[in-house]
DNA sequence: AGAGGTCGTTGAGAATGTCAATGATTGACT
DNA sequence: AGTCAATCATTGACATTCTCAACGACCTCT
């Protein structure tokens, strides 16, 4: 036959069952979906994800680096920016006055609440080939890995 | 009982239910993994893929920047350093004096065994709790949305 | 009170992502 | 045959992200 021309050449079987680079790929296009979703309401996933944090923990600086695997000095920017657009402010931590809380304003619980319903949406389009429980069996797997022993 | 201060903290739902982040978090350690596994062979995922299709597949620059998701500009370097530590050729496409063909040489191919073998070692380590059958089924779903349409 | 660790911050340098421009070449059209 | 737009590899520039080291302020333990 050979017609198999259109769309899945140049692939490796190396590759194309290798896991992470499978997972790599798919995390690219996933973040520019995301992205592409929330860029008109000034954010990125990345800046989403802070906000994420800030509505619904309220986390030290630190916890917050834990959490989205970024270094503490990557944090500090992030927040700055958040903070200079009035989404979020640094709050003592009563109980360590080294820490900072990251809390949400009123304006940024609300840019969130928008900007998680067009998240969610692209998503939803992104998936669309599979199943809710597919899905969430995949997200069982991912959470596993994402959290698991790091070194 | 308030045990559960071990691990799971300072999660938030919407992350915890958001399938890219999980993809980019997960993918971020796979990849952590996967570098440290050919770490000492000097390579990185990155430049081990390149290495995985000019031994697999021989493509054209252009094959491997989209295969790859990178730009073409940021494959000319990679392929300048594997050129010059001698792990792969670029030849001339008969049929398109533009076109290079990117070819491993017998010492990338070599290599390329050895970091392979390191590679899926490190992965079985990495997906140890799930079983063959999940991890194919992950695999599956991880394609289409690596390869699906890209905007 | 002192020692050693943690938290946020600053700064630096490397790696990666993104985009525009160019010479050589191709393919299509006249 | 000759022109023209498109493609390929390359170079260069710039933004974003990663990684690490150092520091002052603060905490905990003794």
């Amino acid at each position: 036959m050979e017609t198999d021309q259109g769309a899945a050449r140049y692939s490796s079987p190396t590759l194309d069952a290798d896991t992470s680079f499978l997972l790599a790929r798919a995390s690219a296009m996933a973040s520019a979906v995301g992205n592409r979703a929330v860029a008109d309401l000034g954010l990125k996933v990345r800046t989403y994800s802070v906000l994420a944090l800030a509505v619904e923990v309220e986390p030290s600086q630190r916890e917050l680096a834990e959490r989205l695997r970024l270094d503490p000095s990557q944090i500090v920017a992030l927040v700055d920016e958040l903070e200079a657009r009035g989404l979020l402010e640094r709050r003592q931590d009563p109980s360590d006055r080294r820490a900072r809380i990251v809390a949400a304003t009123p304006a940024g619980a609300a840019l969130f609440g928008q900007a998680r319903a067009r998240i969610e949406d692209a998503q939803r389009d992104l998936w669309a080939p599979h199943s809710a429980p597919e899905i969430e069996a995949l997200r069982a797997m991912l959470r596993r890995v994402a959290f698991g022993e790091p070194r």
